[in-house]
DNA sequence: GCCGTTTTCGGCCCGACTGTTTTCAGTCG
């Protein structure tokens, strides 16, 4: 995997570097191109390139297959080396940033010498920079901006964390009485585990007003673009908020244009230029006759192109476009209210806040049929692990509580920690009375892949294990997914009729989209778990539901659209 | 540099906003 990342970024650099020497801009694109297809692939591309399959890869030739092998066997491209050595080294950096693209780079490093980020800002702040043509007092003011924000890190936010920041922004436009439709699109409209930006959609007769009530917004630290339909704005949170203005008719072409992905939509385009018709965010257009043939709503701009309608979760252009123009079935993906029951909660038993009766309140409000109580097992000591005896009386406690309520069950849990040598941290003894056992690394993230590997199969195997949580163990933004080999853990888990948990804790949403998606591919059954330390954070559910969309799961691949019975049944080894 | 039930050569998605400009190139998404 890293070897994808790697070279995906030096494809964008040769293409940075191609844009400067004035190269035909569709040669830059196909590095660009390339690189994003790299990204979305999976598996390590250095397995591919054994079985002889790199062009497979959409955008990959013969070229550059060549040099990812190049790549994978000598650790650097020769052709990227050589176009650095005539480039100054300053001039990838200065093209990040924002509102820097090649022809000012190179204006900056030929006119003006700039050789570091710290000589463009003396020399900004100095109004050095004004005296070349095509610069002014403006961009001298935005290019001190950009380097501060740069050195501030545009990093991803959350979807848990922009999400909520969204839906509020999206409530106080509502309230003009201008406003019409007004939908969040772009990732988080997608559903993707992290954002760079929010994007909202509005459809308005009088744009004007939208606009200006949007930049008067009290929390918008600095104003970014403000035209007459479209303004981009810096809300305090530093996350870059962009909000269209379409007139009703074209709701629907400025919908898709607006939710993306960008690739899904130069997909759809390229189709549409073939039936002799053309896609911009205010419909679909007949290019002889320049007749507008749709664009009121998303179902009519995918009609025209002969493709039924696509859920925006699965627009990422990672094949979705050609299966279903082949005519394969659109999954009829889950959907929150499908949810039956949580998987993963803690108490304070262990290191949650809430009693068991609070959390049954809790799930009952959330029409949930039943919950899993998974606190966590004895030598997580940091996280007050129940003893064997703490579990038991837990185990009793629920036998309890269920007597007394109606049309809701308690099902008894544990997160089980595996320990370093794959065994388990309660004796079978234990865990044969539990309805439901977890199981989790929480120590030594640092072994091989190898003993990782070994260590969580051996969990699989033991008869009384369920589920397997945040299998990766990552922590979006702060640790890195520890290494496995996921085909053996996928071919363990479908042998041994073991679940995977989608853990929907914001920072975590693990196993990821992708890994999902293989998990499923696999015939792999997943348990959603919300992995909530309070009876509030049951509400992080819709978070694990989003990745089992992206995943293009449905009813059937996920075990909380299961009654409690049926679950259990499903669960059953061996 | 990639790619092909229109092609192995000749195409390659589309438009808004900014800044500095006298009509548009550069940048961004």
């Amino acid at each position: 995997m890293i070897n994808n990342l790697e070279i995906a970024k030096i494809f964008n650099q040769i293409a940075d570097l191609l844009e400067l020497k004035d190269e035909n801009i569709f040669r830059v694109r196909a590095y660009r191109r390339a690189a994003q297809n790299l990204e979305a692939v999976t598996e390590d591309v250095s397995e591919i390139a054994k079985r002889k399959e790199l062009t497979k890869i959409p955008g990959i030739g013969e070229d550059l297959a060549g040099k990812i092998t190049e790549f994978i066997k000598t650790g650097k491209i020769r052709f990227f080396e050589k176009l650095k050595k005539h480039t100054s080294s300053i001039y990838l950096e200065l093209i990040t940033i924002p509102g820097i693209g090649p022809k000012t780079a190179e204006e900056l490093i030929y006119k003006l010498k700039i050789k570091s980020l710290k000589g463009l800002e003396e020399k900004a702040r100095g109004h050095k920079l004004s005296g070349i043509p095509g610069l002014g007092e403006k961009t001298e003011s935005n290019i001190l901006k950009g380097i501060e924000l740069i050195r501030k890190g545009r990093e991803r936010v959350m979807l848990g964390t922009a999400l909520p920041l969204a839906e509020d922004i999206t409530r106080r436009l509502k309230k003009l009485p201008e406003t019409g439709e007004i939908v969040i699109c772009g990732s988080l409209r997608r559903q993707k585990e992290t954002i760079r930006d929010i994007d909202i959609l509005v459809t308005s007769s009088n744009p004007r007003k939208i606009m200006n009530a949007f930049i008067g917004l009290p929390f918008i630290k600095r104003v970014l673009a403000h035209g007459p339909t479209k303004s981009s704005a810096l809300i305090k949170e530093d996350i870059q908020v962009d909000v269209r203005v379409v007139e009703p008719e074209s709701f629907g072409a400025a919908l898709l244009y607006f939710t993306g992905s960008k690739e899904h939509n130069i997909h759809l385009r390229k189709i549409a230029v073939k039936k002799g018709l053309k896609i911009n965010e205010y419909g679909v257009f007949n290019i002889k006759t320049k007749k507008k043939v749709g664009g009121k709503t998303e179902e009519e701009m995918y009609k025209t192109l002969g493709l039924p309608y696509i859920p925006p979760e699965l627009r990422e252009d990672r094949g979705e476009v050609e299966s279903f123009a082949k005519g394969a079935r659109v999954p009829r993906l889950i959907d929150l209210n499908d949810i039956k029951g949580d998987y993963h909660v803690h108490t304070k038993a262990s290191d949650g806040s809430n009693s068991i009766e609070d959390i049954v309140k809790a799930a009952i409000a959330k029409n949930y049929e039943y919950v899993v109580i998974s606190d966590h097992s004895k030598s997580l000591k940091i996280a007050g692990g129940l003893s064997e005896d703490e579990l038991l009386k837990q185990i009793k406690a629920i036998r309890e509580i269920n007597k007394r309520l109606k049309n809701f069950r308690v099902l008894a849990g544990s997160e089980v920690d595996i320990l370093e040598d794959g065994s388990l941290d309660y004796s079978d003894e234990i865990l044969a009375r539990l309805d439901v056992v977890t199981a989790s690394i929480h120590t030594g993230f640092k072994q091989s892949k190898e003993k990782l590997t070994t260590r969580i199969t051996r969990a699989m195997q033991n008869k009384y294990v369920n589920i397997i949580a945040h299998l990766s163990g990552r922590l979006i933004g702060e640790r890195d997914a520890y290494p496995l080999n996921m085909d053996r853990i996928f071919k363990t888990a479908r042998e041994t009729n073991t679940t995977l948990e989608i853990n929907a804790f914001p920072n975590r949403l693990d196993l990821d989209d992708t890994n999902a998606k293989r998990a499923k591919e696999s015939g792999i059954m997943m348990a959603i778990g919300s992995d909530s330390h309070s009876a509030l954070q049951l509400e992080s559910m819709k978070y694990g539901v989003s990745v089992a969309r992206r995943a293009w799961l449905e009813k059937k691949d996920v075990l909380n659209c299961l009654t409690a019975d049926e679950a259990l049944k499903r669960l059953k080894k061996g």
